[in-house]
DNA sequence: AATTAAATGAAGGATTCCCTTCATTTGGAA
DNA sequence: TTCCAAATGAAGGGAATCCTTCATTTAATT
């Protein structure tokens, strides 16, 4: 079984093999991934080889089959897939300090922010809440950090922005939001029966509804019309809302760059007022 | 990219299908690339259901079977790690994208947390934290996030946690300070004036200190007894909370490892309340 | 409680696919 | 050329898989 991988299996053999043989390993080894899916006889097909030629491959090669030569081709595709994920998290699980295992855990967490389909639905986000007259935001309990961060943000460079606090009614709020509101709820396990409440009034009123949760089909995740997820590694247990941040960083950011100069103006107006307040210690 | 993901399409959907469908699409939407190889059967065995509701839940989604299911399945998983090479090899300096920008900038700023010599500081701070009979947490605008964040991890692993609320009159709480007491307090720039008087007035009254903050000598930093850093990186300017999240997760976790039983103990005490109060839903 | 409709699972047919066997072709040596 | 061995492809058996049909169970409504 061998750590090698299944290209270095090809080479190590190649030369041993058949001129129709050589056809296939090399068909395989370009085009490895889409081959992970044919059956024999496509592989051959494309080869320009019969069906049975591909099946005495994966003997030449030390297969018992076809089959086991699939499956292997497949296997290896997962493991490159999760290569990131995976490996590099369950390593320092046990052998180093807690706190490294902490923050490389944490690492993985933000490259997976990154990946295309995430991508798509921060950018959507971004969009909405641009065109937004007002942004309502909500966070309980352990989501609260990120709520108040989020709407503190947020707040720094645009207007119309509430945070519903915990304590707070935030029921009169609502009656202030209109079609082109958008509400942004944060919601991680365990997940707490206010937000969700919440979330479903707002979808059942048609109002713009993002979700900010760990997973598609959590509660508020399957009544948002945007939803941003956040894996929690489910590994440690320990669920952490820094790659939260990060995500709304991200959010904050996109806003920044489609949206400068009303970003830019209403940064000035803010810094005029804190120095007048003499809030900050320069 | 027009075409939908699966997974997006699986939730659009997911509310009109059968409690069975719906234990599928849960499994395939949390394990879809181990799902891409397998057979009907097998998924369903996995979702514990029948091959058949496996194949219905394929119609329900609007595709001609499951074989056409699984092929899409199987594209998107090729698609996914097309992105992935992609992105990583053919842009490794120029960073066009501002979302990887942030990622990698937040990636950097965590490996400095465990880099430094500050390990030692964040035991430190461990020790005092478990040994303290109350502790008081303080953070203002920018830093009530973080502030928010570490009160509630902290309440759920020992009690005696005080959050100083921004509007809440928190000098009546400092009634109950002892010697014994421990005052957190997070501080970033633009410094809140508010925070730094607090500050003063522990350090003043020999109450242990303990600051987060960005560098030594903050305001803050100065006359705290321990100084916990991160360093915002001065290039981007964009200070964000996600790395002082991290740093308090650490210390969560320092004091996980250290003070095992208290901790479960007060766990098991929470979850019965929480249990009995309907606060969350599972 | 009774009825009805939907949902689920079991079983069998139909298809696809892998694998083996056998015939044909190819290439090289006597 | 003739012969032989290796390689290749075609065809059929057998296994796995998908799909449909039918009976049973579940849930909701009257």
């Amino acid at each position: 079984m061998e750590n090698v991988s299944f290209q270095q299996l090809v080479r190590n053999k190649f030369s041993d093999l058949s001129a129709g043989q050589k056809k296939v390993a090399k068909y395989l080894s370009e085009n490895l991934n889409q081959a992970a899916f044919k059956t024999a006889f496509q592989i051959g097909r494309q080869a320009a080889v019969s069906e049975t030629t591909v099946i005495r491959l994966s003997y030449a090669l030390g297969f018992e089959g076809f089959s086991e030569m699939q499956t292997t081709i497949q296997q290896g595709l997962l493991q490159e897939n999760q290569a990131d994920s995976e490996n590099s998290s369950r390593l320092p699980f046990r052998n180093s300090d807690p706190f490294k295992r902490v923050i490389l855990n944490e690492i993985q967490l933000l490259k997976q922010l990154i990946n295309r389909s995430n991508v798509e639905e921060i950018w959507k986000a971004v969009d909405t809440i641009i065109k937004a007259d007002q942004v309502l935001i909500a966070g309980h309990m352990l989501s609260h950090a990120a709520a108040y961060w989020f709407s503190y943000m947020l707040s720094s460079i645009r207007d119309h922005v509430t945070l519903c606090s915990p304590t707070g009614e935030f029921l009169e709020k609502f009656s202030n939001l209109t079609k082109d509101s958008v509400v942004v709820v944060f919601s991680f396990p365990r997940y707490s029966n206010d937000t969700i409440k919440l979330a479903e009034y707002v979808a059942e009123n048609d109002i713009c509804l993002i979700a900010v949760t760990d997973r598609l089909l959590s509660p508020v995740g399957r009544i948002a019309n945007i939803v941003l997820t956040t894996e929690e590694n489910a590994q440690t247990g320990s669920n952490s809302i820094a790659s939260v941040i990060s995500l709304v960083d991200l959010i904050i950011e996109g806003i920044h760059e489609k949206d400068q100069e009303r970003v830019q103006k209403h940064q000035q107006k803010l810094d005029k007022m804190y120095t007048s307040l003499n809030v900050f210690n320069e």
